[in-house]
DNA sequence: GAGTGGTCTAGACCACAAT
DNA sequence: TTGTGGTCTAGACCACTCC
């Protein structure tokens, strides 16, 4: 008959959508351990199989990683898989692009209309600038111009001078408790500009790979864009069933 | 009941993988019912509850659809959003180039060294090679080179010549029973040569995309390999999780 | 040995499609 | 009305990790 409200939605989805809050709110962290099957069965007053279908669906989503014998933990973007899973440049050898980072610069500005639109954000709110190359068997390979919102991400230039981090999505967990949950890149082929001869020695006017990532939270909002040109002798690895 | 040997796997699993064989072996094919849950745990002396985990396995890699009232079918890579997760060209205002598609030649030839290579045969086995254009807007967008095995697809040139198919894995589905599984893809920035300027009218030496494509079928074995050379008012799109 | 997730069973009721 | 898949329950035993 009529429902009063709540939501109509089947039990094991409000379960899931509740569990995915609490990792959002970081109750559990990335790493830790979050209660047992039968502890939450027991918390949200199911049944154990129901229980169960809310945690496998996040965990097929990569957010909460299974362990026999040991428990369930909310992944970390620190494991190895998931950094090569979002890194897919690979070099004509076919490795990927991942040796070694270089910092060129971190500076603070305000947000370009560009970066405005893609942060869904005024123009001129405070977003911090970052340089870096991505080196492979010493050479540098690829550009990278990474653009953070600061309203989010508060003081991060200072953090990512200080650190100079590998994986910056590690960063991100670590310091703001951001799950970085899905990523959306554009790969375009364009001329070697100045800047490109300069960093990575590609003669001007050669075709190289520019790709375009935004990436977002758990609740859907862009946080990081990251423009990367790379020389074209690596290519852009996609593989889907 | 107590299995003699066969394998330690899960009775879902080794269900799925009976699944699996009989859409191989073409006894259900793309678009038809295949038995109900409760036919097939029958069938296979498991309880539904186990049944229902090899099919859902299954719907999860998109090789089922199920739908409540009706009854489980072999999905078909005719359907609309199939078509779309294989083509990932956009052009500048976000639309997928998928509108149209023009046919140049369907020859046969010998494979290459490359072909062999990608084939897993030896050099000189049959391949029949197929020139074709992408239009958007009326405009040739991405030029097609196209390489098929013809000791898994005899006479597909004629087929091809014969109903120039706007889905090709639909056609392969159709007429061979092949279901395309999995399709890796190695997108790199080149230069316009001779034949781009002829067919898409970019300027010679301008960046473009090129887009080297494989194509596997449910046995993992390498059918068709696609080269697309795009102009460079497209871009490519990547989205993950 | 205690506790975890992984597999498996045998039911129940429901929403939905087809007829 | 019949049969389908979708949700949910309440158990069982097993493989594994950790102490």
């Amino acid at each position: 008959m009529e429902q009063p409200a709540a939501a109509n939605k089947p039990l094991y989805l409000r379960m899931k959508e509740d569990l995915l809050r609490r990792v959002q709110s970081g109750e559990w962290r990335p790493g830790e351990l979050i209660p047992s099957e039968n502890a939450l069965a027991a918390e949200y007053g199911v049944s154990v199989g129901t229980a169960r279908k809310a945690i496998e669906e996040l965990a097929d989503e990569r957010l909460l990683v299974r362990q026999r014998g040991r428990g369930t933990t909310v992944a970390m973007h620190t494991h190895r898989q998931e950094v090569l899973r979002h890194y897919r440049l690979m070099t004509k050898d076919g490795e990927r692009v991942n040796e070694e980072t270089s910092y060129l610069d971190v500076a603070s500005a305000r947000a370009s209309s560009t970066e405005a639109k893609v942060f869904g954000v005024n123009r001129g709110t405070a977003v911090t600038r970052v340089r870096r190359l991505r080196l492979y068997a010493k050479q540098p390979v690829v550009l990278e111009f990474l653009s953070l919102r600061e309203d989010v991400l508060p003081g991060v230039g200072a953090l990512i001078r200080a650190t100079q981090p590998e994986v910056l999505y590690a960063l991100l967990e670590r310091e703001y408790h951001i799950i970085i949950a899905k990523v959306s890149e554009k790969i375009m082929a364009v001329k070697a500009e100045a800047e490109d001869t300069e960093a990575l020695g590609v003669r001007a006017g050669e075709p190289m790979l520019e790709i375009e990532r935004v990436a977002y939270d758990l609740n859907g909002r862009a946080v990081e864009r990251r423009i990367m040109r790379a020389r074209n002798d690596t290519y852009y690895l996609s593989e889907f069933a």
